[in-house]
DNA sequence: TATTTATATTTGTATATTACGATATTTACT
DNA sequence: AGTAAATATCGTAATATACAAATATAAATA
């Protein structure tokens, strides 16, 4: 048995019309989440809420090595998480836009209070 | 060379305050997000978004297979996401509360719009 | 009790992620 | 040019995840 047929048809348009046409947008939202999913990605991000930083600054406060810092970093990057500028030999990263701030502000929110 | 001391000790300090003493905090978040984290799972969440549904129905929603479809479930039951509940022969699956829906609306509104 | 339906679990296998050492690149400074 | 400092990339071993077939469980009904 199934629930009714119609409501069924409703339901399948929805969809359709939400990730149907949009399947592009739930393989962003799905990687771009998935970047952000992890420990020590998740500290990155804490550490750059308040503004940009230095990779050995985040090494130092994150307490992992650099090159896998730097690799967490590429990820954040190549996701459109994070954008990064060269200032001499230095590298700052920080968030590329509000709305992932917003995001990671309703994270904070609803898994830290 | 680093930037200033006393900035670094604040920042540091504020980091600690974060997840210093919240490790378990940012392990939940990250194990939550990243199950998530994956185009079929969001395609469960905007299926649900209205409301319970049965397996069945998303299994016919989603187009993947019950054995996949019941994993995915189990994982995004196991993290907290979604709760169950039987009725006779069929199992319903919704949201575990209004918070990860105000998370998954936010998702919806950045990627989706 | 035997069968059917809906869902869950187990198992095997392929693929992806992770961390880290080693190495390369970039830029500044001598 | 040569060296040093900061960051990036590569190679690889360990671990985790995804998928689906096969099997198991739970509940309804013949």
């Amino acid at each position: 048995m199934k629930t009714s047929a119609s409501k069924n048809e409703i339901l399948k348009r929805e969809l359709e019309q939400l990730f149907g046409e949009q399947d592009a947008n739930i393989e962003t939202a799905a990687q771009c989440l998935k970047v952000m999913s992890h420990p020590a990605r998740l500290r990155i991000l804490c550490a750059l809420r308040e503004g940009e930083q230095t990779v050995q600054n985040l090494e130092y406060y994150i307490g992992i090595k650099q090159s896998t810092l730097s690799q967490h970093l590429a990820l954040l990057k190549s996701r459109g998480v994070l954008v990064s500028r060269r200032e001499t030999t230095y590298s700052f990263y920080s968030f590329s836009n509000d709305q992932i701030i917003q995001l990671f502000d309703l994270i904070k929110e609803v898994f830290c209070t």
